[in-house]
RNA sequence: GCUCCGUUAGUGUAGUCCGGCCAAUCAUAUUGCCCUCUCACGGCAAUGACCAGGGUUCGAAUCCCUGACGGAGCACCA
């Protein structure tokens, strides 16, 4: 099987389906996976230089690695090699009617005059073709199918267009003739023996172009299935390259590992992991109708994988500062994990104010449990201990919350798909490790991603 | 306009090919209860679906027809 992405740009969530489907398949049925670059097109969907290493990197993040891994554009001269052939068998002819004017008598089915020029004639054209004697737009081969098809898109299509743009990897930098996908396509499938062919419904009728190709090479056609798009939830930009591009050049999005983008690299920055991402896209099957793929799904499975390696800590958002007094601990002790008291207990030192999230300050004269410190009773003058045991939580008159002291807590910026928020954490917080994975005790589960001097960052995965 | 394809709970999915075992599976979501010094984890329960109408049949989610709705292609993009 393979994956064909074009490179042009870094991936967002929906070009996760592909590998987590065929990689998944692979593995089940001893199969291999090639990812064959489709960089066929230097101009409309110009490669991206770097979206190359990105797919592969992404691929490996989804738990896969592809078995083989070839670029289109290194391949051109065998496609040329292809085209000689099927001009041979007369199956092809060059043309050099304007696009709107072949349209016009495509849909009307009719021929245009070029059809029934001969073979050596097509040959002689196309040659100068791949010598680059033709600007763009002025000639092109068409294969020969049907023109009288019941179906229109498959009337005639075109294998090669001339492109004046060079094509940015520098290897392929001198080609000007460049076939279309469904020719390229179509004969790498064939020579790199793919058996099976998963792909979106936008290429239902690939197949059945391609099929007039196969019948004149006597190859046997690949099984293929076709699924429908992907959406998201949760999202509130389009899952687009060129829209994400767009967003990230106005500065509207930092990047493309922004939590906000519907990116690979934003969920992985969130610390979610690849395979909790394959296991949902598995999950989708391969309907060919329109899925929505609901975040949550992604997020349960997540959750599963890291709930229990990630200790606990308290951040508080927006901290309201609250003065302290009375008889109470000079530091709390909570677990670091609830389930595994082997890892021991945090210490948070307090002195004589704490910070609580502005929701949970309890009204005027009434208890709260600061968890891992004690009960407080909240006044005009502040938080004072009450000296209740346990008990107070137990029977159901209190609520426990989080809370972190004023002196010793650490600022951080917490970036979340709804934007930043900024609070300070508990003190054992600033001796996490990048790219750890905590849970922010009543908030969520987070991915340390740096302790700088100014602030740490921690990117939010989900509740 | 021409040509394809699809429609099971909020979301995804199983079942549809070979009609009965389907008063429809599982996951997720939501709600409630239990557990709990987290609104995590875990346990229990509840909620919620076969697009519509005809036909065939003893019997239809499953077969046939019509309609509605949705999607895709008809590019010198992939």
């Amino acid at each position: 099987m393979r994956c064909a992405p074009n490179p042009n740009g870094p991936w967002h969530l929906g070009h996760a389906r592909m590998p987590a489907v065929i990689g998944t398949y692979k593995e089940r049925y001893d199969g291999s996976m090639l990812c064959r670059f489709d960089d066929t097109d230097p101009e409309t969907k110009r490669p991206d230089l770097d979206a190359y290493d990105a797919i592969l990197d992404a691929i490996e993040y989804l738990g896969f690695e592809a078995d083989e891994v070839i670029r289109a554009s290194d391949r051109v001269e065998t496609y040329y090699e292809y085209a000689r052939g099927l001009i041979e068998k007369d199956g092809a002819y060059t043309c050099t009617c304007p696009a709107e004017t072949f349209s016009e008598l495509k849909n009307s089915g009719e021929a245009c005059p070029h059809r029934e020029k001969g073979v050596e004639e097509s040959m002689d054209e196309f040659e100068a073709m791949v010598d680059g004697e033709y600007d763009a737009g002025e000639i092109v081969l068409r294969v020969r199918t049907d023109i009288t098809h019941k179906n229109p898109a498959l009337r005639d299509w075109v294998a090669f267009r001339m492109i004046d743009r060079p094509h940015p990897r520098e290897e392929a930098a001198e080609y000007r003739c460049w076939p279309m996908l469904d020719f390229q396509s179509g004969v790498d499938d064939h020579l790199t023996g793919i058996t099976h062919i998963v792909r979106g419904i936008d290429l239902q009728d690939s197949a059945k172009r391609q099929r007039f190709l196969y019948e004149y090479f006597g190859w046997e056609y690949p099984e293929v299935i076709h699924w429908g798009h992907v959406q998201i939830d949760a999202y509130d930009v389009k899952m687009s390259t060129s829209r994400i591009k767009e967003l990230i050049e106005t500065g509207e999005l930092d990047g493309w590992d922004d939590p906000r983008a519907p990116t690979i690299a934003s969920v992985r920055r969130r610390g979610i992991h690849g395979e909790a991402l394959t296991e949902a896209m598995i999950e989708l099957g391969t309907s060919t109708t329109d899925v929505d793929l609901a975040m949550s799904t992604v997020y349960a499975k997540n959750r599963e994988r890291i709930d229990d390696g990630s200790d606990r800590y308290f951040l508080v958002r927006d901290g309201k500062r609250i003065d302290l007094s009375g008889d109470g601990p000079d530091a709390a002790e909570p677990p670091r994990h609830p389930d595994h008291e082997e890892r021991g207990t945090r210490e948070i030192p307090v002195e004589d104010a704490v910070l609580v999230e502005p929701v949970d300050l309890p009204g005027e004269g009434e208890r709260i449990w600061l968890k891992g410190l004690g009960c407080v009773r909240y006044s005009d003058e502040g938080f004072a201990f009450t000296g209740d045991d346990i008990d107070a939580v137990r029977e159901g008159g209190v609520d426990v919350i989080h809370w972190v002291p004023e002196e010793g807590s650490v600022p951080v910026r917490l970036r979340t798909m709804d934007g930043d928020s900024e609070g300070r954490a508990e003190p054992e917080f600033a001796d996490t490790e990048a790219d750890e994975m905590v849970q922010f005790e009543r908030i969520g589960f987070a991915r340390v991603d740096e302790h700088a001097d100014v602030e740490s960052v921690a990117y939010f995965a989900h509740p």
